[in-house]
DNA sequence: TATCGGTTGTTATGTTGTATCATCGCCCGA
DNA sequence: TCGGGCGATGATACAACATAACAACCGATA
């Protein structure tokens, strides 16, 4: 299980090692993770809060005069097809994947009091959640699992 | 665990159940449902696909000239906080509760091809649910679980 | 009858996401 | 080297989803 949330951590490191993983994922398949499609990557990783589409363009419009929603959404759709970020689709916003390369379901715990979002992995639940689907004969193409709650850290303050 | 969708059934029946049952529920608990929150809910059972808020506004409107988007918007809102409808985050779109009455977490099968979507009960599945969160000292407040693929008819078909 | 709270009316606006067509730049084959 | 094809981006417009803010109404009740 992934955890970028419980402990204060050297952010850029973070940030750094997904951009460089990135990049040796799109030579290995031949893809092109362009600028745009870098910067934007960036931009989802510099907060391990779900950033939505349109404050990414902020963002991006700072370096990038000619953004405009489709350039946004184009790139998302990219990193999201590569499994570079998911959708968190409770809140219509997105978040870096800390699982990239790794083939895998992702699930999130969403904290509404800080507004972070943990992305867990855990085989128990997914086996569950196929136990479920194939007794309803039913072909799975993706799974969305997004908790809200309070985290650890939340409780206690 | 319901199933709503796999066989034809008396949808006209199905509409009145929910419909009486609703408004049980709403006397016992002296909240009113109103008539336009009773026509927003037939109008949301009146089909085993998820409904958007505007298409329950374009056919409120046909008998409700005054109807606008927060009309629509309220009553959705009062209808899901009594457990009567759920929203499908990931269509941004509204299908009625079949277990309105009992509590349960809502887990939803969602097909691609036709468009119909399933409420499963499982208790397995929440089980696992609370263990991951569990683990994490996550304070659950709502789970989102919305499962999409094809379904077995039309896996057949 | 005064008023209080919940519901609805009304207007406007905010937020999220797409459609469409033009243009650019690169690679590759003739 | 030319040019055709294709994926990426530019640019404009619009569609779809949701809420803010305030006014008006209406029934219960003190």
């Amino acid at each position: 299980m992934t955890n970028q949330t419980a402990l204060p951590h050297d952010h850029e490191h973070c940030i750094d090692s997904a951009l460089t993983l990135a990049r040796e994922l799109c030579t290995e398949r031949a893809v092109k993770l362009t600028p745009i499609r870098e910067k934007v990557l960036e931009i989802v990783w510099r907060s391990h809060k779900p950033v939505g589409a349109y404050d990414v363009l902020d963002t991006l419009a700072r370096s990038h005069k000619a953004a405009r929603p489709p350039t946004v959404y184009r790139a998302l759709d990219f990193l999201m097809a590569e499994g570079l970020i998911h959708k968190i689709e409770s809140l219509n916003a997105y978040l870096g994947c800390g699982e990239a390369g790794h083939a895998h379901e992702s699930q999130f715990l969403i904290c509404r009091t800080c507004g972070t979002a943990e992305e867990i992995v855990d085989g128990a639940l997914d086996a569950a959640l196929d136990a479920a689907t194939k007794r309803s004969g039913f072909a799975v193409e993706r799974k969305v699992v997004e908790i809200a709650g309070k985290c650890r850290r939340c409780q206690m303050a």
